[in-house]
DNA sequence: TTTATAGACGAACACTGTTCGTGTCAAGTA
DNA sequence: TACTTGACACGAACAGTGTTCGTCTATAAA
């Protein structure tokens, strides 16, 4: 079951013996090593190209085999959540700084997201309750409660932190998914035309309709992604800080 | 190219010619036709049974028919959402309560993402900028920037409770998504046995591990749907306001 | 050595979005 | 009235999807 690969080490099988006949004679798949592949097909070839034949193909199995291992492309799709999950690094508690820890975690996951931008998608398309997902709210949850917040509150508002969180991130998956199709390779060559489609559009729009979004083209294009997400993460933090009490 | 489409003041055509006889000589179809058939299709059946087959079928004929009036399936999903954008009213623009309006709009375009819960993953599917989209943000981001704030800063946001209202209705879709795959008709009652689930599980975590939220299931489980969004909306609201100038 | 079983896998099913080529009808022109 | 033209409905097909079934085999247990 657990059969390790060939570690460089280790003498390899003379070719002529078991060569020819019976090659490989059973591949050994596990659940981590298809959630791994389904990790770097996402990554490098994004959400849409990910599917159980192309996870399968790269496994040099078919898809059929994966089904052992993994109940579903949904429940490979949370696995991989969960996976990335695992990769980020929470600090020790502190209430007396929860603001500044609650910013830090955000940040945290928002790094992940731009390291595994698909991964959003795959994300807000379930309901994931694993371990990992589970130390963050138990991580966040906890900060807020520690801090003095009336736990029904804290829920509400880790709640909707963590919507906005995944929903910034799917958002931007989206503008990556357009890149790969649109062929482009880089991502600030793709913000620019973007920009600059949405610029020319505005820009010919009835001013007597549309007075507002004609006037202030440049002011409506000039943030940029990263500009968007830390101010709506301020919104959030301030309003939550607003609520905390004898703050 | 640019074949305008038929206005509103335009006759139509008499209803007794070209009746009774020859019903159905040349199928009727048409963008709005296909666009309407889709949208009852989603409401129906939800986002996944939503395809090109599917209404077509609905619509008497083959999917190969639906590409002469529309590119693809993502477009037909833009016009849906586009489509039931137009249907949420505006008020007069005032400024001095712009607070109350933003929040009337929050409340318009989250009670049409209730009747077309599957809307909001068509929405966000996509980066719409039809005719109904540019209406909304004229609507609101005119009303930050005549109330007072930079607008550069009203762009960021409006665009942060766009996502915000966007992503809440599309996490709202997935569980009528899961209601619907688990058979259910009542939300209610999915509601109901979706929080059992999620109470029976984390009473079952190990204390030592998940302190707060094992001693707090009541807490985290005790705000639904509705008590979430607003919730946020106020959140945000609140960020806005504590951000615009001389308030 | 025999048996039992976990799991790899080929083939198939019922779908999907989309394209191509054909056919046919309605309007415009001579 | 006869002819041309062009828009468009549509059958068939292609390449892909997630998933299931049944078989077959290689390893572990007896």
């Amino acid at each position: 079951m657990d059969r390790k690969e060939r570690s460089e080490d280790e003498i390899p099988v003379p070719p002529w013996r078991r060569s020819r006949r019976s090659a490989p004679p059973r591949r050994q798949l596990s659940q981590d090593l298809i959630v791994e592949t389904g990790l770097r097909v996402l990554d490098s070839e994004g959400f849409d190209a990910l599917s159980m034949r192309r996870v399968a193909q790269a496994l040099d199995t078919g898809p059929a085999s994966l089904y052992a291992h993994v109940a579903g492309k949904e429940e490979l799709l949370e696995l991989i959540y969960e996976r990335v999950l695992g990769e980020i690094r929470l600090p020790e508690r502190d209430p007396a700084r929860w603001k500044e820890q609650l910013r830090g975690y955000a940040l945290e996951l928002h790094g992940m997201f731009r390291k595994h931008p698909d991964v959003a998608r795959a994300a807000l398309a379930s309901i994931p309750m694993g371990p990992s997902s589970l130390r963050a709210a138990e991580f966040t949850y906890g900060l807020l409660v520690e801090a003095g917040m009336p736990p029904q509150e804290a829920s509400l508002a880790i709640d909707r932190l963590s919507l906005y969180l995944v929903g910034d991130a799917y958002e931007g998956a989206l503008h990556v998914a357009r890149m790969r199709a649109a062929g482009m390779r880089d991502q600030a060559e793709y913000f620019e035309s973007f920009v600059a489609q949405i610029v020319s559009y505005y820009r010919s729009l009835p001013m007597e309709q549309f007075p507002h979004l004609a006037n202030h083209v440049d002011d409506l294009t000039a943030a940029d992604g990263e500009d968007r997400f830390h101010y709506g993460l301020a919104l959030l933090l301030d309003g939550i800080e607003a609520r905390m009490p004898k703050s």
